[in-house]
DNA sequence: AACACGGTTGACCATCTAGTCAAGATTGTT
DNA sequence: AACAATCTTGACTAGATGGTCAACCGTGTT
């Protein structure tokens, strides 16, 4: 009966969200090729072919995990999108930024892993969603400049630097967690480096006279 | 006889070449686990055994692919030191670093991917040659700050901002073609990303009244 | 021409992996 | 308790993959 499909809803959603989670982290680890079946159901808790219950293949699987770290990459999106004053906005979008790749490194990972085989799966992603997005963001850069809250410069670039900057953390978190003396970021030195990211940035695009 | 071996070093030189950079094309998209032997061999043109010839594994091919990449890291690394004057000395690592990634997109990329997995391979790159130099560049960097060359920064996540922004352009090259109307960046944009990386991190980083 | 040595390669093997399946266990409803 | 829908899982299969090997090729020397 459809009762008992909502009666045990909970159950499905408890799994995948373990599977998911799994998923992320071993797809961050070792890309989609490197990771196997076995692996994601060992750190989710859960034999192999439960998983293929609740995703049908390796690929979908993938998908979802994918699908679900965008959704997270367009919130952040929006703090962009909450101010005209750009100091404000820019600082909003880097810690948001920052932010997220403290609380999900293995989805920043994914995602900059797939990438780099280019795109196979979310190419469609790329030349939809982030294209119109970053168009939109790249006229509120240019409107910035012509009212000369900021310098003249190209808006492509500095949108490339804040993704770059703020991803690093999660992409190379082992590495500065080995600059580190091998111990995780504080608190302390989380804030210090989303600060220093933002200080950076914006007096490297702050007029002159503004300083 | 000895003389054959030394006869016959151009073919061993030639197709160890073909092989590593066949590899590093392939460990770049895929992974380490990712990438097949077969892939590899076909990118190279050569039989799959013949690899094994030259390299007696996958892993040691991979550490040799890995430890190339290493070397041409360190190259860029001296122009670092090449310049008391902190505006020269990061113009040039800027660009030889933005450089470096358009020229060995594929070797930043199985680096890139290598440190996500956890640097299984070059954990002691990481702790003995790169946290050596990385303490020395900021030894640097603090005695600019000290000697008011440069604003006071935590010169740690500096480095972490010049790696990251000049890296990404290799890295994430595939999605910068996406949103630059799926065409390679042109002459023109490579010259003026770099210069736009290098003028805000040092506009970010100048003190006030050297504007 | 005969040789020696490095280089080449197709066929092969043990192992691993994504995916299947059918039998059985759970669970909420009646 | 009886049931039906969902969930669970060990055992299995077909195909891919890293690595081996023995026979063969090419080339410079004698």
């Amino acid at each position: 009966m459809l009762i008992l499909k909502a009666a045990k809803a909970h159950i499905r959603a408890e799994n995948e969200r373990l599977i998911l989670e799994a998923g992320e982290r071993i797809f961050a680890q070792h890309g989609f090729r490197g990771a196997t079946m076995q692996m994601i159901a060992d750190q989710a808790g859960l034999p192999k072919a439960n998983l293929h219950y609740y995703f049908d293949s390796k690929e979908k699987l993938y998908r979802c995990v994918v699908e679900k770290i965008f959704e997270i990459w367009l919130q952040a999106a929006s703090s962009f999108e909450n101010s005209d004053e750009p100091k404000e906005a820019l600082k909003l979008y880097i810690y948001e930024k920052m932010q997220i790749s403290r609380r999900h490194p293995y989805g920043s990972k994914v995602w900059a892993k797939e990438v780099m085989q280019g795109a196979p799966i979310i190419q469609d992603f790329l030349e939809t969603q982030l294209r119109s997005w970053t168009d939109g963001r790249i006229e509120s850069i240019q409107a910035w400049i012509a009212a000369g809250k900021i310098r003249s410069v190209e808006p492509r670039w500095v949108m490339y630097m804040i993704w770059a900057t703020t991803q690093h953390y999660a992409d190379f978190g082992h590495q500065i967690e080995t600059l580190n003396a091998d111990a995780p970021l504080s608190e302390a030195q989380w804030e210090a480096a989303s600060e220093t990211v933002f200080e950076v940035i914006w007096n490297g695009l702050a007029p002159k006279q503004s300083l």
